[in-house]
DNA sequence: GGTACGGTGCGACAAAGTCGCAATAGTGGT
DNA sequence: ACCACTATTGCGACTTTGTCGCACCGTACC
């Protein structure tokens, strides 16, 4: 897994805009989008670009520190393995867009042995899984 | 599962251009863009406005039919129950960007049960892991 | 067939993301 | 501590992606 402090060991320097990036997303504990990312660093009375953020994603995206996806309408971006993380999946109501967890189904560690076959290290899985929420089944849509 | 002939069961009209888009996406068999979609149906000669497009994309998401992800840079959009499939998974490999693919985990069912006991109906999953090909953990690249 | 209303096209707009270039600041070596 | 090398940043202009209101069109249901 990643930290911060591991970046050079990739090939990349340890800039004081990466290490802002970096906090805020793990400190969000949830899903941020880059804007939202350039405004929660703003508040904090460092200014930081636009393309200094996406291109900031970009290089965790490739050292797997930190993952995209598209939950609502748009791309947002979390850190891969928090400390303390629990395996957690997600189920999203397709009518009323509620999201829930499921923990500790081990779905993780099936698929790393799956692909371990295959010759691939798994180091992060991302599943969400779509359908309808208990109270949008009762109120009847089918 | 959906297939465009239900479409009014949903409340939604069945038009020319919903089949199209539909038609579009499952004979691709892979993703496509929004932006691909506008121009695979003109390619036949059959001229859409984005805006249809996107709107179609919404509601067929909606009914399931359709999901949306982000593999790549950009969303693209797939079907989801295509005639014949069988449950298969993502490996994107984060150095070459190569994917593959793993069949019959059952993961789904596993999730299925999990949600179940929230009152959830599971009607997709969609997993997607990252990790490192056999082929780039060869070449060394941590 | 007729009609009500959901769907489409269009154009203008807003938001998201990209790029080249000059200035800045980590990093590794001395 | 200092230097030089080069990755990274900021900026601004730009492209792409996605949204919205409104007038017209065509499907579904009678």
């Amino acid at each position: 897994m990643s930290r911060l402090a591991d970046l050079p060991s990739h090939g990349y320097r340890r800039t004081s805009q990466r290490a802002a990036i970096f906090e805020v997303l793990e400190r969000s504990g949830g899903h941020l989008t880059a804007a939202e990312i350039v405004g929660a660093i703003e508040e904090r009375g460092l200014p930081v670009n636009r393309s200094t953020v996406y291109r900031t994603l970009e290089t965790l995206l490739d050292t797997g520190m930190v993952r995209a996806s598209r939950l609502g309408r748009s791309t947002s971006y979390e850190v891969t393995h928090p400390a303390g993380e629990v395996e957690h999946h997600h189920l999203v109501c397709r009518d009323c867009q509620a999201t829930l967890h499921v923990t500790g189904s081990g779905v993780t560690d099936i698929l790393r042995a799956e692909a371990a076959q295959a010759g691939f290290r798994v180091d992060d899985v991302q599943l969400t899984a779509s359908g309808v929420c208990r109270r949008c089944r009762r109120v009847r849509r089918p």
